[in-house]
DNA sequence: GTGGTCTAGACCACT
DNA sequence: GTGGTCTAGACCACC
């Protein structure tokens, strides 16, 4: 797997490693409908517990990234659909606010800043088949 | 005061106080200089305890935010200095990693992500004098 | 642990606390990457309160000194870089300057002077592994 | 006056001017049985409270570095006395134990260290007449 | 009046 | 069990 945790982190495990997730899709690293390791495997292979990899699971169900059956295990989710929805673009609202203001008086310019983000969307493909 | 604290957010509300005074700086409205409430007062104008502000107070201290002077409290830096270390351009990049990849997959097109950027850094402008 | 505060002193326990973590570093009694005891057990120990120690580890942490774990706790920073930045040797110099004059003036001469700081440096000597 | 106080320091004002006032002792810019400005005038000077100022001639005259006459006003006192007391040897010791260690790890070398020592007390002279 | 420090008790997030 | 956050009340140093 492609996973890199740091474990002397601010932000929880459980959130790098959801955040890894998300971006190994948009990336096309993971297919649509691609099956994830079993929870056991990748605790295992991380080196981190059983609960928090289940957390993990749970939550990118919840928010509709994967499906999880009972006999075959956990895959992203092959009918994935944008959502757009009023409070996600609002909390990214807020969050880009905060995130540009402090870049802006950190001196990074706005050129460099809108760069980074092409530079991002430009590696961003979902893959179809797996 | 401008500061609008959401109390059932996820986000504490220490960070959230933080947040709104950067951006405040970054927007002109605090400009360079200007002298912020006294702990006291801001603790009790947004009805929250001393303590969690004089927080606020010191990590904005130690990261070069403001200054907090013996008598006359706290003011936003003078002379603010722009930031841009490896380790805060790390932490900005893996922070928009994951945020534009999920904003790729939820359906936000490059055009508007940068479109809002744009925006933001129209907003900006450091007001120097009082 | 090796720790004696002097609760009747002018410099907070803190500081206390903070300084003989640093000493305890620099002689080597606490080795690079060395766990130090938990904010609970360490704050029992010492007979002070929790949130003392609290922010004692929380400020060796923003200065570099020891890194924070999700789990394990705090840890003596493994790879403890050197900080000979302006603002600290500034501060190494009037703190300096405002000692030794004392010092002159008390009659300690400058050999009783330079041979305490020969002694400290002998003794001193990083431990890199456990 | 020679002397300069930073406002926005952590070290208190009282104490600043402590220390300015015995370095230039030390450094014979104030000779022994020189008078000092009165607690108004040197209040004015600097832009301080009137307290503060009486605060510090009270501690230079309880330590000895000073005299006070009622009629004459301040003056440094014309009969200085080393003062190797251990209480004073002890408060030194675990100071610069602090400062050594701190500086060690910072990677002040040994005779950085040393040959600043030198270079403040080679400034050292005490005047003895006026 | 200002901020700084310490104590205390409670709840939460993370692992 | 770990640290993180928030609240609360008290005392002190400084100006």
């Amino acid at each position: 797997m492609f996973l890199h945790i740091q474990f002397d982190s601010e932000t929880p495990i459980y959130q790098q490693v959801k955040n890894q997730i998300i971006r190994g899709i948009a990336l096309g690293e993971l297919s649509l409908g691609e099956s994830l390791p079993s929870v056991r495997q990748l605790a295992s292979d991380i080196g981190i517990n059983l609960h928090t990899v289940n957390k993990v699971y749970n939550q990118l169900k919840l928010e509709g990234w994967v499906v999880i059956h009972r006999k075959s295990g956990v895959m992203v989710n092959p009918d994935l659909k944008a959502n757009k929805s009023p409070d996600y673009l609002a909390g990214l609202d807020t969050l880009l606010k905060n995130i540009t203001a402090e870049a802006y008086l950190n001196g990074v310019s706005r050129e460099e800043f809108i760069d980074f983000i092409q530079k991002n969307y430009d590696s961003y493909k979902i893959r179809e088949e797996k």
